[in-house]
DNA sequence: ACCTAAGCGAGACGGTACGTCTGGTCTTGGC
DNA sequence: GCCAAGACCAGACGTACCGTCTCGCTTAGGT
């Protein structure tokens, strides 16, 4: 078994030098209005080291967002699981009326025309976040502050589609209020006064 | 104010013509790989003509798209109000796994780059069934089958926003069955024991 | 019968204009190191015209070239034709001193790895001289001047050979002195005395 | 006299390895679609290695050419001295016939545009023929083969003069009968009637 | 029956970015 | 200290679309 071959090892500083431009210029200029020469050309580094990296602009901008926003302790301590739900979906709502809003909108539409980018988001943003909800909504299950009979991922959807609904469709602002309502509601239930004799068909 | 001095109106038949060519274009390769030069191509039409009527390719796309689809009646009728609410979930859902999923993803995604466009999208495919569904929703907390003390709009953001996010995130099939899961658990509410005796008794 | 279908007309202004930048660059910083995209700059017009005028940019200094050097009126009045023919060398040579000669080395150079520039150079720049070189040499024989046993292709072959030859070897000057020796000497002979023996092989 | 330094001496080996490669991929594919990169790559070595032994790819290529024909016994012996020229000129004819007229044209091709390299084929390649040449044409001088008021360099340029020509520009083929009618032709000289009695008597 | 404004096809144009390629230099670690 | 490997800067390549424009032709209305 040989050692490997050798060659010159790849320039972590660079490699942080051109996320970091990345980010800046995508906050500054918008996602479309960015191109990899102008990354390239703002971080003095060549096109071919940003491809040689990256198979495209969608991919460093990529990366640029996830190094910063990491995957870090997402879910905040709280009195209770459900709780601790409303104060990260809250946070969500926050972290997405500013920089981070714009960059996970326009990479979840980029996604929508690039296979590869949207699996890239869907392991490293989508993902991680569903997983650590997921777990807090089974602790909420054992607690008893949610249903047993319910699928948590489908809580996640239910909490969090709206969410994304609205960063997207722009039929509101996502403050703390909304999100509030929509929390409380989801665990009420939408149905009304003698909603058992309907909402379960036989 | 004086007459029109004459000139020769637009020809509607290439109109539909360029609108059929692109919906079919789109279906064929995908939103990013039409171009208008191959919209104009392919419907044997100049660019000039296309540009003298539409702003830009995703303009075009859309109305293609809006011309397809209509607003037409959406909601069946049903034995109750919810119960043509959870029908238009699915026929949605449905909707979504064709032609229509695809389009409506690239439309969504492309919007979030073009004010202009994400103002078509609100005004011709998202309000307009937003409307409808806040009237059913009306109806139904009239006829007590949803809370009195509940925002319509927030219903539709429950309802709807899981099956946006799905079509988006890709994070699993936009089957019936799951719209009924999202369904039935949205209207019974998350919350756990203390509201289970009233939720399902066995 | 009807018309061409229309479309905007080439710009000859442009043209004419892309040629002039083109054969202005070449000389002043050398073949090598223009490129499309300097010319492009230069001229103040976009690669995509260029693009679409000229498949490469030895095409373009090629017309840039031929442009300027026409194939006019070669070979000027002289008392005989063959004293025709010894003017002309020392004007080809004259010019070769001058900046045509680096446009000739260049693009002759260019052509040894472009076989569609060697048609381009042998159609435009070398079969026009030599057609009139060896129609002046046919004049050379009808009038006595030259044998009427010769091949007036292999004349213009050893009166213009050795200007390419000095042009490209570099193995001294193109002086009006090298050129009338060369001229005298090739129609001479370089038998010795008693030649007349030796060099008619049986 | 000081002992080497110490430090690893070149290989040997490596160098005729590069150069073999060299020739071999001039050969397939053409010089100018040979890299160094290519080189390298195909004879298992890294550009470095070449850099460090040759400014570019002209010099490396200039090498291989030169290791190959060497410049050896040029002139066959003949029973006079005008005939080991012709012999020779034939023997240039077929060699250009072949690989190495592709390589010459290449060759002298890429040094209209870098000194260095015409230095190179001057020192290597025109210089050490020219010189031989000479030799046999100051030969046949004192043989009264040739005139005695000729300089010997006009002969090499009127003798070969033509057959660079033509292996550049492509006017026809370098065939044994084209070479010996530009030799016979240049012996006797182009001039006619007045000296026509005294060159062939039937 | 004109007349005239506009629609239309074709396609040239200035721009801009793409992703690839090569040239020549430099760096690392093994031998 | 040479070597293979290969990262790096620089910058041209030729392509693709964009959205605008100009050119002649055609075609309906208004008079």
């Amino acid at each position: 078994m040989r050692s490997a071959p050798g060659g010159r090892p790849r320039d972590e500083k660079l490699h942080r030098a051109i996320l970091q431009t990345t980010y800046d210029l995508v906050l500054q200029v918008g996602f479309r209005a960015v191109s990899v020469e102008s990354i390239a050309a703002t971080a003095g580094v060549s096109k071919a080291t940003i491809y040689r990296r990256w198979p495209n602009k969608a991919a460093v901008v990529m990366d640029a967002f996830t190094d910063r926003v990491g995957s870090g302790s997402l879910f905040p301590k709280a009195q209770s699981a459900t709780e601790s739900i409303r104060l990260q979906m809250r946070a969500m709502a926050r972290s997405f009326r500013g920089d981070d809003g714009a960059l996970v909108r326009a990479l979840l539409a980029e996604a929508q025309f690039d296979p590869e980018l949207a699996r890239a988001f869907r392991e490293r943003w989508t993902m991680p976040r569903r997983k650590l909800g997921i777990a807090v909504v089974e602790e909420a299950i054992r607690q008893g502050e949610m249903s047993a009979d319910i699928d948590p991922a489908d809580v996640i959807d239910i909490l969090y589609g709206p969410i994304y609904y609205r960063l997207q469709m722009g039929t509101g602002a996502l403050s703390n209020a909304y999100v509030d309502r929509i929390f409380r509601r989801a665990m009420k239930g939408l149905g009304g006064k003698d909603r058992a004799s309907r909402d379960c068909p036989p």
